[in-house]
DNA sequence: GCTTGAAATTGATCTAAATCAAGGTCGGAA
DNA sequence: TTCCGACCTTGATTTAGATCAATTTCAAGC
């Protein structure tokens, strides 16, 4: 038996007149909110969530994020993909995921952000402030638990990018990021029918390169390499279509050394 | 208003007459309560805890959690250390992260463990069900807000760790691992009068090598150069001595070359 | 259609770390 | 005490990927 949301909250919710169901409409027709932590919170509640929140349109290239400023700020992506990055003093950079529609960025436990997130193409936000996060953490126990499976899933994430970067070839880092963005892009395009064999890479080759901790002549080369092998064709309009996922598969996992 | 301990659970503790309370002592006298999770829990519930978990003491080398099997149980780290690691199908290994006192094992999103966990040195662990975590995560808000916060951190660590695998050079990955070890003795000997300056360094260089992203070579190279540098000194019973710390930062973080 | 600058590709060369190859050290068992 | 095996260190050589150095492609603006 979860408690009910507290009068407080609702009550805010109800304060401005008519901005509430105008801004709940918002949260009702989000393309995302079944596929991220918003589905914790049932659609009678939603009003909470729309005034808890503001959107975002931003063009690629935007820090959304600076690297050591106050953490104060949480974002769900709506559309487009965000960068996360951590940095060296000297600029070597480190890209340690690519958020896409229907996942968030900015949780943090120390007073300021350990990293920095920047926009790779246009990007559609969803804003919330850390202390409206809390509201809806001590509300919602279920909001709570989705957001614990959430990390969870990214935790899993990271140690699945440390096994690439400390021990993974070239190719097979290559290799293993183009599945990632095969399955990215089945995600976000459940209904295309060439969603098994197409790879949307929105990044730039500098950004592939800080996400695999290669240089981008390597990533280049490598992709060269996949296409001259027929594994991979056409890399035009930032769509990568692949020839052969078994072959990909084998590769990404060191089965194969061609 | 957090919802009060289910009576379910509190009968349970109180079915099996003098166990509860003999078994209540383990917790309640538990070195490492305060600095982890269990701490979110009140002294007067502590039953409940005693109840739900085991403790067991392993020797070293001991597989605690095989990849790829049914993933079933947490555990905490009483005292010892526990390495997780993911593997490739050719034997590739790389350690995601050391395990020490006061922390923990095991949380995972999918039906089986995506890594293995196995032993260090000697190692006493608390155990507990997955079902069992999920009890304590639906009675005790103050248990999901704590555990969400352990993650997160552990996600930190993690982007950390992606930043050395990636971008570090094999001298700044070595300084950065002996910072680590510092602060973890540190945090396990605060009373230590040469806390500050020590380093426990219970793994084997292979350990060391898969962690860091290096062969073993390379990491016995890295270490005898920097004693060679007067950086820092002995080896000897797992434990080593810093002399610099200020240059160990200067190393970890790239800006010194020497 | 042309200009321009950023991004990507390709080639030549270099180097940090891997690999190959001995020895050395140390703690426990006989 | 010495024997053994695991672990560590050090040296010589190789190599995957970095660095340096031109082109080439491509999209945006005129």
């Amino acid at each position: 038996m979860p408690p009910s949301p507290s009068a407080q909250v609702i009550s805010h919710a109800g304060n401005r007149t008519g901005r509430a169901d105008a801004e709940s409409v918002r949260c009702l027709i989000c393309t995302v909110r079944e596929h991220n932590l918003c589905s914790s919170i049932e659609d009678q509640d939603v009003g909470v969530l729309a005034q808890a929140t503001r959107q975002l349109s931003l063009p690629p290239g935007t820090t959304v994020i600076e690297e050591g400023t106050a953490a104060s700020a949480f974002f769900n992506v709506i559309s487009g993909t965000v960068k996360l990055f951590k940095s060296l003093p000297d600029g070597r950079r480190q890209i340690t995921g690519f958020a896409d529609a229907g996942q968030f960025v900015g949780l943090s436990n120390s007073r300021t952000y350990s990293f920095g997130a920047e926009t790779v193409d246009t990007v559609l936000l969803c804003r919330c402030t850390h202390a409206q996060i809390e509201n809806l953490l001590a509300e919602y126990p279920r909001f709570a638990r989705n957001l614990l499976t959430a990390v969870t899933h990214e935790l899993t994430d990271a140690q699945e990018q440390m096994l690439l970067l400390g021990r993974k070839t070239a190719r097979e880092k290559v290799a293993s990021f183009l599945l990632d963005r095969i399955k990215q892009y089945h995600r976000t395009h459940p209904h295309d029918p060439d969603a098994e064999t197409t790879a949307s890479v929105p990044m730039t080759r500098v950004d592939i390169a800080d996400y695999l901790g290669l240089t981008i002549e390597t990533v280049s080369r490598t992709i060269s390499a996949l296409r001259r092998d027929k594994i991979i064709s056409g890399t035009e309009n930032h769509c990568i279509r692949i020839l052969s996922i078994p072959n990909l598969q084998d590769i990404a996992y060191g089965l194969k050394s061609i």
